[in-house]
Formats: structure tokens, C-alpha cells, sequence
DNA sequence: CATGAATGAGTGTTCATTCAT
DNA sequence: TATGAATGAACACTCATTCAT
């Protein structure tokens, strides 16, 4: 059915504009004739694709999560343990151009979804997606012995969801300051806060994106 | 004689209405007319305090920043080191109800920055007074002898911002998975990754805030 | 196929709306309100038109001027000399209705000018316009002999010039004072000045407005 | 009573004071606010001196009808006749600054009186004042032989005071193109149009307005 | 007398949405 | 399926006016 597949082509076009303007002027400014403009086409047609404007936008929202979700999906696929929770972690992190995108995305809709309630379930949803995949990489490197025993599982998956999140704010308000290789080094260095004490720290490969962006 | 009235006080009391309606129906929908109802006067006063709207909005961030540095600097008068850093952060992080009404004013303006220059260097003055304090700390920290002898100060005082900013952004949009107690365990868990190996943690008194609300 | 429009015919109705508008209420009373209402259309529909009410109100004054110049330029073809000229003068003089609206319209923006660099702008280029064309036909006149020798070009354009503004203001100001066969016979006035000294002036037409208005 | 003397010199003072502003920025920007800070008060005192803003507006124009009056009188005082009419006519033409400040509150006003029956009405009383002064120096001057026989002198009124509006319209639109010489010259040209045929146009006096002008 | 705080109506403009074509 | 004309509500802002002090 070809049809199907364009019509989930022009609505994925279509988000992508909606992201690029969000990131532009900011979710503000993310007006139906901004973002038909910048998806070259009519005001009319968004609404054959999209109930309303909320739709446009979390469905927005909900690409960017399902890009990430994808990529962690495609990397972790064969690694286990730390390894498996490291490179979630960086799929996670805005280490790049097209993460700094969805990092911007994600922090426009933080402001938004104080007053949205749908918004807030739907990044709870979210939330616990993304910690509950963080806690069973981490279950797993306890079982297999890379980690301290006394280790509070949940905690420290808490602990790196604050990292992303608190990485992500930094990165989108103050892009200078906070480079890829910034980012991979405070997420080592919390990562090897869970190690056994005196655990050698195994050497594992920096991204090329942290390298290029140190 | 005209009427008296105390021009800061009424500005604040605006500003104050102007965090209620962010913190319960977010920026997007903090209207003039909203800020208005809110602070019991008519659309037309806020114009004979403010200059516009940008000017309320601004002003309202501006006044929670202010509100944070006055608190710091009371509660680190007398103090040193570590201990002065501590209770920088704890004063930092939303572990009570009005330091939740300024994370939540907080959070909402980082959306807006992306589209707002002015905001943007706002808070990137902000952001470079808080690192500085903290960083002042740690030096002195360091000097005194209770820091790892190889601490990196701008990392360390890096971290400590993201975990404000991650912290901050978690307790606004779940505020009951991130609880105060929650909140300074983690503080102090990159504490204690700061200290010398084997040192031992000094006992610090949990602030009363965060004790109620765990 | 969306809804065919005709978007000249559309705009040229609004403008229609807005000269009705300021010639009854004046410039001042012209509110985009009251030109939707006018048009009989919603106020929305005029920023599809217009970028703003400036664009109107501009576009207003520039259609009336196009008129007269259309006008004239019809009038004009197949005549030379004075006779040219004086066909040019009688149809930018207010001697009937649509000519008072014009007037009307004219008069209005003067006031606006002031503090208006845009509208100041625009209205030296109509005044340069008008005063080449009446030049124009002054020299050919002059060629042709029909003037007296040491005429001033310049200064006789001038002449003109103010005339036209003159009886403007005052068919505007005082309608029942300055009929179009009073603006006519001060039209002829001047013309004759122009005349060699004793030259027979050529019984010319008058206008049918400016007899039924007499 | 110098209460009184202060009492009109105040309400002199605002009214100067909203002269400039209307010269500068224009009628529609002639608020309340601009005319108080001009005039360096708050804006409750304008209340004091005043009914309204109509109030204002209208007192403003009636006291620049009156300067010119009075000036007129006082330049007449002891002439008679063409002399008489001439020095009437020099007085009203924007020949200088404050007559050119004159002029733009004049043509300010052409504009709102339209949709404004008290400034019509206020305004074709000055007219009818203003043409009879001239029509009185006119039938002096016939009484004195100093015109043509046949001169119609209410046309001949009529005309002066078309020239007036028309050349006070361009002077304020194009101060460039209308110098006081130029005015001068027109005025003049007209005036011998009512002399008898092959009479003698007599030396007079060009204002030193004018002269400085050219 | 004079001030300026306060009000509320009115302005231009933007925007999401609907609907006829 | 797609267009864009049209609507009406909501917005920020300006302003003349009133009134307590």
C-alpha cells in the first residue's frame, strides 16, 4: 500500500518542518502558517493530517521520542550490561546536530507542559520508558558483576535520567559550554561512581561526535 | 498630594501573580489579561509599572534569580568550603514549595529563550554568577584540604549546575518521583565523588524542607 | 480548487470602503472596524489583503491618485498645447462627486503627513509627477505660441499646482462656497495670465459637472 | 487679578506646547501624555485648564486663528486699500517660522474636521471673518480706483483666500518648493490681475521674511 | 491646586479553525 | 486531495478620563 507509506512520508515531512521551526524561533512562534511555510504547503493541508494544532505538536513531540527510542533500539542491539546502558546513554545525550535538535524539542515542551496536561502524561509515559530501560541494562551488569553490590538500582537510574536532562538544558541554553566530550565525561564519570570501589575502568570508545565536537 | 504607593511593593506583588499563573498554567498562557485577574487590578495599571510584557515576563525571572542569590547569601554567610558549597545548592534546588514556584518559573522561560536573544543572555549571566559562586567554593574547598587533590574545579563545578538544571526540570514535571530527600542524596553523592579517596563524609544536617518532604 | 477570487477587483472594494470610510468619519475614525464593516467583510479577512492598516490606508491614497492619473491620461490623448493642459487641470479639480471623494481622501492624508516620513515621501513623488506633466504641456504651448513670451514654466506650473490644492481645501472645508463652475472660472482666470497680452481667449467647453453644479 | 493673567498665560503655554507637537509628530500623535511632557506637567493638570481633549485641540486652533487675526490688525492699523489687503494677505502665508507652525496646525485640523461638525463649523466661521477682511480692503481699494472696473469682488476674495490654503498646504508639504519669495511673487501676480488694465503696479515692500527666505 | 494611580474602552494584529471550491 | 478565502476570538497595547490623596 503505497498510499500509507506517503501518507506517513508527508506527516513525518511535515514534523520535521514543525521541529525545525520550533528550534528556530521557538514553540512560540511555532504558528500553523509558520510551520506550513516551512513544510512548503497550504495552512489547509495540515488539517487532512492532523486533527488540530495540539495534535501537530505532540505528535511532534512524540517522533522525537520515537527517533531516540529507534537509534537506542539499533545500537543496543547484541550489547548487554554497562555497555548496553552506555550507549543508551549516549543516544540519549545531544552530542550531535540531529540530538541537539531533539534536545531542543524536548526542552520546548518542558515550559508548555505545566499548563498542558496531556503534555505531562505524555513525557510521564516517557519517563518511565526510558528508566525503566535504564534500570534493566543496569539489573543486568549487577547480575553480571559490574557493579558494586550495595548498588540502589533505582536510584542511580534516576540519576542518569537527571544527567540527560539536566546535560539537555545545559546544551540547548548554552551550547558553547557544554561539548560532546563534556557530555560523555560526566556521564563516565557517573557511570564509574557505579563500579565495584577499585574497579578498573574498561577504556571504551568516544563517539566520533564527542571527538569531533571536544 | 497624589496617592502613596510603594512602587517596588506593588511590582513584586505583580511579579508574584505573574509566577502563579506560569507555575499553574504555564507561560504560553500567562496573558496580560491572566497576570491582571490574578494580581486583582485592571490590564491597564501593569502598563504604569512595566514597560510591556516582555518587561513583566523578564522582570518576574529576574526577581526569582534575585530571590535564589539573596537566599544563598544569607545562608552562606559564616561558611566555608564544601559547607558553604552545600548549602549553595540546597538553597538551589526546588525542595520546598516556593523554591518548586521558581524552578517551575524557570523551566518555563528555557523554551522561550530558544526564540527570545534577550532572554537567552539573561540567563546566560545568570548561569556564569552561579558557576562562578560555586566554583569560589570549591577553590577554597580545595585550598582547605578537603577536596581530591586532582579535581578538576570547572568540571566539578559544571556537574554541580547540570544537576540543578536536571534536578529542577525532573521536580517540575514529576514532581513525586523527585522527592527532597531524593534530591539531596544525589547532591551528595557528587559530593562525595569530589573528596579524597577514602576521606569520610562528614555527618550534614538534612535540611528540615527536605526531611518533610521524603 | 479553492475559492476563485478576484484579488485586484477584492482589494480595490476595501479600498473603495476605506475612502467611503475616511470621507464621512474622517482619517482619524478610519479603524480597520470600521473598514471591515464598511466592506461588509470581517476584519481578519483585511490581513489577507493588506499586511497592515498602514498598507491601506496607503494603497487608499495610491488608487486615488492612480484614478486622477488614468483619468487624466484619457482625457489628455489626442490634445496638445493649453488644451491639453486645461483638460489635465479640470480633472484633478473636485467639480463632482467622485472627484469631492478624491478630494476628500487627498485632503485627509495632508494632516497625516506630518508625522509620517512614508506618506511624506509618497506624496512628493504625485506632486513631482503632476508638476512635470503641467510643465509639459506648458512647454508645448509655449511652442506652439499660445503663451506669452517670457512666461515663467516653472512658476506658472506652480501656479497651477496650488490652484488645484487651494480649491481642493476649500470644496473640502466649505462645499456650498466653491461650486465647480467658481473653481472653473478661477481655472480660466489663471490660464489667461498666462496668455500673450491681448490674445482672444478660445471659447472652450465647460463641463458638464460644472454646469449642473453651478 | 494677575490669577487670571497666570491662569490664561498656563493655558497658553499647553496650547504652544501642543502646537509642537502636532507640528512635529503630527495630530494623531498629539496625545494627552505628549502635550503634558511637552509642556512639562502631569497630565491631571490639563484637566484643570480644560474641559477634554476636544477642548484642547480646539482651543489650540482658535488661538492660531486669533495670533493671526491680531497680527493682521495690528499690520493694518493706518493702511488702506490694496496696502491695507496686501499686508492682510502677507500676514496669513507661511512666510516664516511661526507663520509656518501656523500653517501646519491649519492643515492638521483640514483633515479631522471632515468627520468632526464643531471643527467645521468653528472653521467656516474663521473663513467667512477671514473673506470679509478681504472683501472690505476690496471695495476700499475699488472706492479708491486702485482695481478694475468690472472686478467681481467676491470672486476676487474668494481667490486671496484659494491662494492662501493652497499655498499654506504646499509650504507644509513641500517647505522646499514654496519659499516666501515664491509666495510673495504669486500673491503679488494675483493682485495685478485686479488692477486696471495697463495700469502701474506700485513699488512695495517685500517682507523680510521673504527676502531671507528666497 | 496638583499629582499620579487606576480604570476600561478601543486599537491593530495574530491566529487556529472552518468550509466552499 | 488540496487550496486559500473567510471568520471570530484572543492578544498586547494605547489612551482619555476619573478620582483619592
Amino acid at each position: 500500500m503505497p498510499k500509507i507509506v506517503d501518507w506517513d512520508a508527508k506527516r513525518d515531512e511535515i514534523l520535521s518542518a514543525t521541529w525545525r521551526v520550533i528550534a528556530r524561533d521557538g514553540l512560540a512562534r511555532a504558528t500553523i502558517t509558520a510551520i506550513a511555510r516551512e513544510a512548503k504547503c497550504s495552512r489547509g493541508i495540515l488539517a487532512h493530517y492532523f486533527d488540530d494544532k495540539a495534535d501537530i505538536l505532540g505528535s511532534a513531540l512524540m517522533l522525537s521520542h520515537r527517533r531516540v527510542i529507534d537509534r537506542i533500539d539499533a545500537q543496543t542491539a547484541g550489547r548487554t550490561g554497562l555497555d548496553a546502558l552506555r550507549v543508551t546513554m549516549i543516544e540519549a545525550l545531544p552530542i550531535d546536530e540531529p540530538r541537539d535538535l531533539e534536545a531542543q524539542i524536548e526542552i520546548s515542551f518542558w515550559g508548555r507542559a505545566l499548563g498542558t496536561p496531556a503534555l505531562r502524561d505524555l513525557q510521564n509515559t516517557e519517563f518511565d520508558q526510558l528508566v525503566s530501560r535504564l534500570r534493566g541494562h543496569l539489573a543486568q551488569a549487577l547480575a553480571e558483576g559490574e557493579l558494586a553490590g550495595g548498588l540502589d538500582l533505582d536510584f542511580a537510574a534516576h540519576q542518569l535520567v537527571v544527567l540527560i536532562d539536566g546535560l539537555s538544558a545545559e546544551r540547548v541554553l548554552y551550547p558553547d559550554r557544554v561539548s560532546p566530550a563534556r557530555q560523555v565525561a560526566m556521564l563516565d564519570h557517573l557511570l564509574a561512581s557505579f563500579r565495584p570501589a577499585g574497579a578498573a575502568v574498561p577504556a571504551v570508545a568516544v563517539p566520533p561526535a564527542a571527538q569531533a565536537g571536544a
